[in-house]
DNA sequence: AGTTCTTTCGTAAGCGCTTACGAAGCTATT
DNA sequence: AATAGCTTCGTAAGCGCTTACGAAAGAACT
């Protein structure tokens, strides 16, 4: 005999006494509940997770669902690992565990997600690495699962986000950049899927509105998620015929491949060119100027997706503010000495070897 | 009527059958296999994950139990998420879920397991973050879960572990200082109760005694993980009266504060100081001049772990060598220039303004 | 004293799946 | 033709827990 029939028997009372006592339901006597839940610490119980998760059709289990690159481990991971925390700091005072569920490509997400979903081993989910067109939250709203996503989808309705101020971030180095003389400022997204890319820009392009300035979408670069990135940036600057003052980067670690690129060409940043970048992280804690960038919790931004999730799920919503939660984080500046520098450029823009081939910029001028 | 009922009941057959027609259980005729096998995939059936785990006395999940740092993550967090990411490619294959259980201190370690281990909501554990003394160990030995640890723990045996190559590398390490010519070689370990510091201390020693150097624990600096520990293993080095001409640090991130510490006191690692360090991590990949250290795949090292794990479940056992495991994944070198030099010092080794007070190692050396 | 309400608890039917057991039907053996 | 063996499948008893329902017993009312 074990489990809850061995507390009963060993009590001599029944198990659906025991079960009620344990679970704190309101018609056991105060004696007897003292006296089950004594002898139930004296035999080491806990509770079989998969008979109550069967009983109750409940798993007590949320899922986490990230985008990990196939063999390269991205930096993108200590972002998560962040979160990460806050979560199951929230999660665990619930008693709820956290499945972690990567995923490569696009298409796996979807796959992968219809069986978790359909074999409900989860009471929850989070999704993150939300992508522009996201299936995946279709499938969640009509499976009627509770989630939460960490960034927006362009489609879909009515569910809770949280996502990082994109526009708050754009806006306040948009007016920074401004009010220092810039006023051509190139910006990076990048590539892929995922909807930074797009919000960032459309945020940076309205800042520019806001203070008078025409948008001009030469000033755009796709950079992709790695340092070099940077390097093909400034390559690609260098060769316009009216090339930014200032650039604000939307990956941090591009700062690093525009820092050394900029050096090789005797371009100092910071006092010959202005750079800034959306959001902080520690491997380019050490560049030299500090970059001037924005930077939040982590720890936080996984609390508030956990609370934003719970608040969601029956048995925990009282604990929590009712309703969608769609918000942006709060995100702090780390002011650094990377954009000291006005527009005035007496740096050689234009090196003596001419880079690349035509301008991007006029060639794109040329096609509209 | 729902789940496996369900398809039964479509079929007019046995809910029995259908469950092993599922399975892959011998008792089944081919062409029933098939029916049931078509209806499913029409219905979109999949199996109640809770149920299955209750009839079977198996929960199909993996607990990953990792040190997390309670507000600060920590760099370190690199690390897990690609060893996660190569232990989550194995489990999929045998569609095992990933539980993440995070914690803070070393205590709250203990009970998170026992109430893990005693609900029986995994299958195997994963420990990480192995301490000198892991009471976590006898705790999964007696309670009979397979588990395996990356690192290993001073207390137990036969259990399976994976750790990283401390041996190889610090022999290979002070091999290639003393092939340059250093005599006094020192070694930075972090303080704390994790067994990477001991272990990799005493490789060091016994990569000493094998050159025909005597150990002098004046040249042993407990440093925290923290590029802040880098300078103070500077100061304290620059006030000693025989001070090394070499370091190897265990913690690649103390590279940095070393750098810095070293630069503004004048001396050009890799030039008048020579420095090494065990692990490569992204964070440091831009140090200039490049860094002299190790590395190793953290994805091979996942799969490593989850291969290690699964040989000791009995239903994936089979597809496994057997046999507990206990191995240091493989580590290449990454050759930088920071340890290019002799240990010929033309630098000012003790700087004008004295740091500290008196040398600790003279003050270990009156003690004994 | 009879009725109603309350509190406390036992009973038992599930939750969805697995699996030991045995029955039925068939073929192969003597 | 009787026996043994094999294949295929239905039956039903769990796995450990929850929970609707009702029974028992005492308290509170008329």
């Amino acid at each position: 005999m074990r489990g809850i029939a061995r507390l009963a028997h060993e009590l001599g009372i029944s198990t659906g006494t025991v079960s009620r006592a344990l679970n704190g339901k309101p018609d056991v006597s105060e004696s007897t509940r003292k006296r089950v839940l004594e002898t139930a610490r004296r035999l080491g119980y806990a509770p079989n997770h998969a008979a109550r998760a069967l009983a109750q059709g409940v798993t007590r289990a949320i899922g986490f669902m990230i985008e990990l690159a196939p063999e390269t481990a991205s930096t993108n991971d200590y972002f998560f690992m962040g979160v990460f925390d806050g979560m199951q700091s929230i999660l665990r005072e619930f008693g709820l565990d956290l499945l972690v569920l990567p995923c490569a490509s696009n298409e796996d997400h979807y796959t992968y997600l219809e069986r978790v979903v359909s074999r409900s081993a989860v009471d929850g989910m989070i999704l993150a690495s939300t992508h522009r067109v996201d299936r995946r939250i279709e499938l969640l709203q009509s499976s009627g699962i509770p989630f939460v996503t960490l960034g927006r989808s362009s489609t879909g309705e009515g569910y809770s986000w949280i996502d990082l101020d994109f526009e708050g971030v754009a806006n306040a180095l948009v007016d920074r950049l401004v009010s220092k003389g810039h006023r051509r400022i190139a910006v990076t997204v990048p590539p892929g899927e995922i909807n930074h890319g797009p919000i960032f820009r459309d945020a940076y392009r309205e800042a520019l509105a806001r203070n008078g300035i025409a948008f001009d979408p030469a000033l755009v670069f796709a950079t992709p998620r790695h340092e070099d990135g940077g390097e093909h940036v400034i390559d690609e600057i260098l060769g316009m015929s009216s090339p930014p003052t200032a650039i604000v980067l939307l990956f941090e670690l591009t700062a690093i491949g525009v820092y050394r690129r900029l050096r090789e060409l005797g371009i100092e940043p910071g006092k010959d060119f202005a750079v800034t970048s959306f959001r902080n992280e520690p491997s380019i804690r050490f560049l030299s100027p500090p970059l001037t960038c924005y930077d939040l919790s982590l720890r936080d931004l996984g609390k508030s997706l956990a609370r934003a999730l719970l608040a969601q799920i029956p048995p925990y919503a009282d604990a929590f503010p009712q309703g969608i939660v769609q918000a942006r984080t709060p995100m702090f500046l780390k002011e650094g000495e990377s954009d000291a520098c006005g527009p005035d450029p007496h740096h050689r823009l234009r090196p003596a070897r001419k880079q690349g081939s035509a301008d991007a910029g006029d060639a794109m001028a040329l096609k509209d």
